[in-house]
DNA sequence: TCTGTGAATGAACACGTTTTCATTTTGTGA
DNA sequence: TCACAAAATGAAAACGTGTTCATTCACAGA
């Protein structure tokens, strides 16, 4: 009780450190800011004093008068799907090391955005955002974003937005998914495989949308057939029952191109345990994003893997030079993606 | 560039809304608290300009004066496990909901915590702090908040952290595992199993300590040898190997109880996939949280469950309880486990 | 010693809110 | 109509910091 009444009185504010240090406020300012002009025994006495208080300058109020909070707005569908959450891990530490705090909203997991959510994400005015949410344009997200410039995850057709609004500013990340799905149609040919079923993602994603299109294009440049399209929606349990209906009410494939790993996981599954076919023998599968479960031992699954330290350097780079000139013209970084070949295709 | 020119100018205060409502600032505040007093009607209006100007309360400002700061601070040693993920995710969810925004900090992958990164949270004020990492004992942490309450989730040995000042301020999550375990201990006797392992988790987490502790005590008292101990950290490789020594150096063992479901899969993969052998037929395997992943056809694991939607509604309700009685007495919630029987126990 | 240059310093202001408090308006009962 | 309580209103203060700007200080060169 003692203990909560001192508590009340604890947090120390920089007048404080300065009357204890017998310099102006300025000054404690000055000590915590590292190219401010200040006398090196003069800093070190104020740092030490402020540590002797438990003093740290308060981000809300250094935001109100720099205009920079030192957060960073991620929106995602769904923390819990191994993808999202290796990339947040992964950016949260990155952007940590620069300084920036991770503020974490939840949009609803059928890929849609509440307008509530970026009304009130707007109002911690985030540095940047990123938007893992793929199916909303530019002109609306920047609408509700202040100084922040958004970026974009973009899939192989860089004319994608050509339809926002011209003075609409935002960088970005453009993946090359062409050559891992080149690779992976090789294979998949080389072993001879005919007939290709595309085990799709979310309807809503442009992700999924792009992969899709890419391996239609490239199927069709190597002389083979359009693929079976599945509708799926990243979820193994989705994906599951997808590849049991596929062989038991339709006509079945000789490969299963799945749209992220963990519906690959879930075809093999279906394949192995239910439909009691052999991954690879009967039927070979491969899968998208080479996520840590992927080298798994009952899956050891075929992907094509994005690399994730140089996507998460990609975007870190995004949001510090965008930071550092916010008037710059749009900013792009490329991404290539090649296909890391296991026991699913053989 | 016209339109980034404007943008500087976007931001719309709480001074432009009243100017443009022929009100004042005050009542613009009122107008977005909806219990202070205000005629309906000029709320409406004032709301509608708002609208129009785009206009959002600035936290920031809102929090330096009001010291809420609507942000609850996560600290993650490892946002990527499927655990973690998990509770992120849910817990921002019903936060997001209550008004509250999830502010995630990544400690280190040692469970340790790295005091600047303590001190760097501070400074964000967060109205509560949940610490994934468990040990930082209460006083540090304490130290480091300073309105904030934090809470602690708490395995079995209520008399945890009595060592910490007794002056310390924290709530407190008591999750049972004993019933859990008690099951799963059952079942495994059940079935004949004499020689148990346990496949433990980090060395630095209480839960891990807590898990194994439990487990001796209830083969103890069901007149059972005590456990063979393999060590772990919780990841798939680990296990993997542990259990490949456990067979192939050590002298096997019946069953493996594993501190995590992630790392009753490596323990099933090294058995099935590399030592030939059969689960459950030769070795049973039981594992700790019931993820997603366990209920997938190639592991289909018969864990012991902690509740996660009841999990976070406790959290949640700790933290809003805490908030609206700052100087309550510790407050304590309990969570019970249990075991989820699927196919590697039989 | 004098001058000039650049570093070091602090007073005052600014950031965008909510809260307090004193005042005005509205509504109710006699 | 009057009196009184309750609701509605706005001016001013407060929150804790960074920045601006004018001033002072230290030091090197002549």
């Amino acid at each position: 009780m003692n203990d909560r009444a001192d508590k009340k009185t604890a947090r120390a504010t920089a007048d404080q450190v300065a009357r204890e240090a017998n310099v102006s406020r300025v000054a404690v300012s000055r000590a915590f800011n590292p190219n401010a002009s200040l006398k090196p025994e003069k800093r070190d006495r104020i740092l030490q004093v402020a540590r002797a208080l438990n003093y740290t300058p308060d981000m809300a109020a250094r935001s109100l008068v720099t205009g920079r909070s030192h957060l960073v707005g991620m929106i995602v569908p769904d923390v819990c799907s191994p993808w999202e959450s290796q990339e947040i891990d992964a950016l949260t530490t990155a952007l940590q090391a620069e300084g920036f705090a991770t503020l974490l909203f939840k949009a609803k997991a059928d890929f849609s955005m509440d307008p509530r959510l970026l009304t009130y994400m707007r109002g911690f005015n985030p540095d940047s955002v990123i938007a893992f949410t793929e199916n909303i344009l530019p002109d609306v997200l920047c609408s509700f974003l202040d100084r922040a410039v958004p970026i974009y995850v973009i899939y192989d057709d860089v004319k994608q937005f050509a339809g926002a609004a011209s003075g609409t500013l935002y960088d970005r990340l453009l993946v090359r998914q062409k050559n891992g799905i080149e690779q992976a149609v090789a294979l998949l040919q080389g072993y001879g495989a005919r007939r290709i079923a595309y085990l799709g993602g979310k309807a809503q994603s442009l992700a999924n949308a792009e992969r899709e299109r890419t391996l239609r294009e490239t199927l069709n440049e190597r002389g083979m057939d359009p693929p079976v399209v599945l509708a799926g929606d990243y979820t193994y349990d989705t994906a599951y029952q997808a590849t049991l209906d596929l062989f038991r009410i339709g006509e079945g494939a000789d490969a299963i191109f799945a749209a992220n790993d963990v519906g690959a996981f879930g075809a093999i599954d279906a394949l192995r345990h239910e439909l009691g076919l052999s991954v690879p023998d009967d039927v070979k599968v491969v899968g998208f994003d080479d996520i840590p479960q992927a080298h798994w031992k009952s899956y050891n699954l075929t992907t094509v893997r994005i690399d994730l330290e140089e996507r998460v350097r990609a975007l870190v780079r995004l949001i510090l030079m965008r930071l550092r000139a916010p008037d710059a013209a749009p900013l792009t970084e490329t991404l290539n993606t090649r296909l890391i070949v296991r026991g699913t295709v053989g």
